[in-house]
DNA sequence: TAGATTGTTAATCGATTAACAATC
DNA sequence: TAGATTGTTAATCGATTAACAATC
């Protein structure tokens, strides 16, 4: 059980880096190239972005301008949308319709996908109301929680359910994605059991560093190391401030 | 006021990076050198993982030990550390004690930071109540809305008061950083008024692309955009076992 | 001293970006 | 055709990691 397993969590936020030395080939979906783990991420934005112009009624948008409305640099979106395929118009830019189109295909948002959100304490319950998730492909399908107090409860229209449910329910609703929602000392233990059940993807919110087989990837969101990141440069910019004389008072 | 500002904030998770061309020297803190951004992200971990050896009253670790613990590598955590300076004894390890205290310095973590919390709607009250920020050496001092309606409730303790106050607060708390839980739409605008209002460090849950002035430290948490990240290699997966002829049903 | 482990070097890898030929 | 903009090249930069000399 330890064996089989490999610590894929990786610290900070550039994590759930995949570590697999397959061909290239395998990778490809459809006629694109292997995209990089650092476009993948970025895609998220760009389809974001697009989301606003296609609601003006914008059809056609420049690598400048959608560079600009994404907060990066235009180079480096023509690269990541390269990795697509070919779909900009020379001497014009790219069609928001079929950019969008292009960019949902990559990221796997063409089937809707069924979301597990395991713990529904404080933060869990906040998830479970996040109107982002349905906007951008993602149904919550199913709240479980392993405090036998919670299960029976209707959280937003869902029934909470027990871990032990976890197989049928991964099952019933053809869930691929888990979040996780649960105090750091129950993290491990729940999270075996949610792989257990089939679930291949995981967004970790507990502060704690997990172990999943090779074949589930695991992502995580650490809101104190948010700040302390942000404390750091605090830190600095104080430190700078004394070395040149500013902001004494 | 668009000119003098500055679109920071970067697709993914690899956000916050410094865009900034002053010297190095600049950036040391005590005897420390410049440390790198993604080494930053990973003190954080590395702190968290030296709190949980310190409560079981475990004195000394070796990098290859942290390493695992934290899911790094271990030539890469002691690159990590040889940046904050050499606090580690050959043929030992490290002292958890010195070195749990190096981090807190290096991340500025010795003076505890008052944050404020703008927006306390759905996700604004779950962050209001996580524990996990007191704990790694953040206060949450002030809850503000910019709704007429929530200013005046109490939630967990604070009063919750208006972004005209905003300049008040920051002055009369020291707050240096705030976290935006609140609707893309009002993003921007209450952006503004916070950094008017003098913090200089922002995590920005608003699914948007935030400008700040140079001075500002910007890192955000996309939570729809995380999904969307495990989506991608999800479909990856599944097009790779559909070329490899496993899992038909 | 012998064994263990750090701190650093250097090779490698992946990501970024300016520049520009291709082309709409 | 002339102007605009893409897609790609190549240089550069930053991050990762194996290897090992230094040293406790």
């Amino acid at each position: 059980m330890t064996a089989e397993r490999e610590t894929r969590a990786v610290a900070g936020l550039s994590n759930g880096r995949r570590v697999d030395a397959r061909s290239p080939a395998v990778y490809r979906a459809g006629e694109a190239r292997a995209v990089p783990e650092a476009t993948v991420a970025r895609l998220a934005t760009y389809l974001r972005v697009l989301g606003v112009l296609g609601e003006r009624s914008i059809s056609t948008v420049s690598s400048e301008e959608l560079a600009a409305a994404a907060g990066v640099n235009s180079a480096k979106l023509r690269k990541d949308l390269s990795f697509l395929g070919s779909y900009g118009i020379r001497g014009v830019g790219y069609d928001v319709t079929t950019l969008t189109e292009e960019i949902s295909r990559t990221l796997g948002l063409t089937v809707h996908r069924s979301v597990a959100l395991i713990g529904v304490g404080n933060l869990g319950q906040a998830l479970a109301g996040y109107a982002g998730f349905a906007t951008r492909g993602f149904r919550i399908a199913a709240l479980v929680d392993a405090d036998p107090t919670r299960i029976g409860a209707t959280i937003r229209g869902l029934v909470v359910q027990g871990v032990d449910d976890l197989e049928r329910i991964v099952d019933e609703e053809q869930i691929a994605i888990a979040v996780l929602a649960i105090p750091a000392s129950a993290a491990q233990e729940v999270c075996d059991k949610v792989v257990a059940a089939g679930v291949t993807s995981i967004l970790n919110f507990a502060p704690v560093v997990l172990s999943v087989p090779p074949h589930v990837d695991l992502r995580k969101v650490d809101l104190a190391a948010e700040l302390q990141i942000l404390s750091f440069h605090e830190n600095r910019k104080n430190a700078a401030a004394l070395l040149s004389g500013v902001g004494q008072s």
